[in-house]
DNA sequence: GTCTATATCATGATAGAC
DNA sequence: GTCTATCATGATATAGAC
């Protein structure tokens, strides 16, 4: 097929930067499609609205990069021959393959995207990422909680959430840091390369840092509400 | 003062409820003068215009959450007469008055506000934030410093920054959430009283995890770029 | 000082010619 | 498939009456 369809693939393209860089309800149709070359009208035309552009927009990367993830749990656990994984291997493969798709030519635009998407409690937004997040967060848990038989699993899921965010705002980028760090310089410019190591660091130091004591509330037990 | 100006602190209220739920771009101004029953013209007669509502919607409670922060941290220093604090407890001055602000009567809106807030990397907030945030951060930093002379200051700076985003993920509350949880029913209905306990933990042990190491690169001295 | 009514503008989406 | 012209809606902000 010599004569791809130039058109979407540039929408995407815009899009993906728009999106970056004024989240989703600051990007306006007129700014994609101008950045894009393309008329105005095309976006209603290939993707129907701009809901399902940022649907397209998110599925055209994540697609590939939860296939990679499973891949390489997948590949860790064919190893182990059903020992359990070290916890580090599985944050690695969660969390790991996700810097290093950030670390690619392109990637870097789409992962402060995500990271801003993942913060972005828009209705709909919630339920695309659900929907194209949920068998890979269960496959996960499910390898965390055989990796860490004496935690609780509730205690990891919340830690796991934890990660998530402390991620998500990492990738999310430089402008939030400015916040933290006025020789923002420095820590900037050698920024991806040695973001991986930090937070693989702070993650795992997280997740396996001793459980809270219970609130000591001995009674209370079994307690139901009929829905 | 008997008759105090009802109209303000009802726009005030309102805004926030409005911010949190929606966000700030999401928020319309006749949603908020609606919802707190003035007039719609009334929000520029008071604040001047959106961005200054919600300028002294943050303030109003930042002040106090901030004034908070740095007495606890006095208070802990003067008890200490110069020797180091323990990490724990800086970080139970900076993070746990802020869930512990979120427990009280009114205080889970806007923490749950603040979370999505700190996410948003629109221009214009950011600059707010970091008016309001400067003195307490560089306090908090300075801190850190002491209680962790054998970190160097680099790293120390990029924990703090990761703590930031795990915590403004956590409180930023229940929908992102859902992502990571489906029995999230059980999860929920403890949530905020056990939060600040798991949060605590998670956050010490990443400040606390060893250093990464560093990524091999003998070479490469005192590069400077002119600018 | 406070609110009513209105002005001005930008957005997402569509209809229909080419 | 692509374009031009246009629509309806909801946004912020202002001018002027009470």
């Amino acid at each position: 097929m010599p004569e791809l369809p130039a058109t979407r693939e540039r929408i995407l393209d815009a899009a993906e930067h728009a999106f970056m860089a004024h989240r989703y309800e600051g990007a306006s149709m007129r700014q994609i499609t101008g950045e894009a070359g393309v008329n105005l009208a095309a976006v209603n035309y290939h993707f129907g609205n701009k809901e399902s552009l940022l649907h397209a927009v998110l599925k055209r990367r994540l697609d590939g990069l939860n296939q990679e993830r499973l891949r390489v749990l997948d590949e860790l656990e064919a190893a182990a021959a059903g020992a359990p994984l070290k916890p580090s291997q599985i944050v690695d493969a969660f969390f790991g393959t996700l810097l290093r798709m950030g670390a690619e030519p392109g990637g870097d635009t789409f992962m402060r995207l995500l990271g801003r998407i993942l913060t972005e409690p828009a209705e709909f937004i919630s339920v695309v990422l659900a929907q194209e997040y949920a068998d890979v967060l269960e496959r996960f848990k499910q390898a965390l909680f055989h990796a860490l038989p004496d935690v609780p699993r509730e205690e990891i899921v919340w830690r796991f959430h934890f990660m998530l965010g402390a991620t998500s705002y990492a990738i999310a980028g430089t402008d939030a840091l400015r916040l933290v760090t006025d020789w923002q310089t420095e820590a900037a410019d050698d920024g991806t390369d040695r973001l991986l190591p930090r937070l693989m660091s702070f993650l795992l130091g997280g997740l396996r840092a001793p459980l809270p004591e219970p609130p000591a509330k001995p009674k209370q037990r079994s307690r139901r509400k009929t829905p």
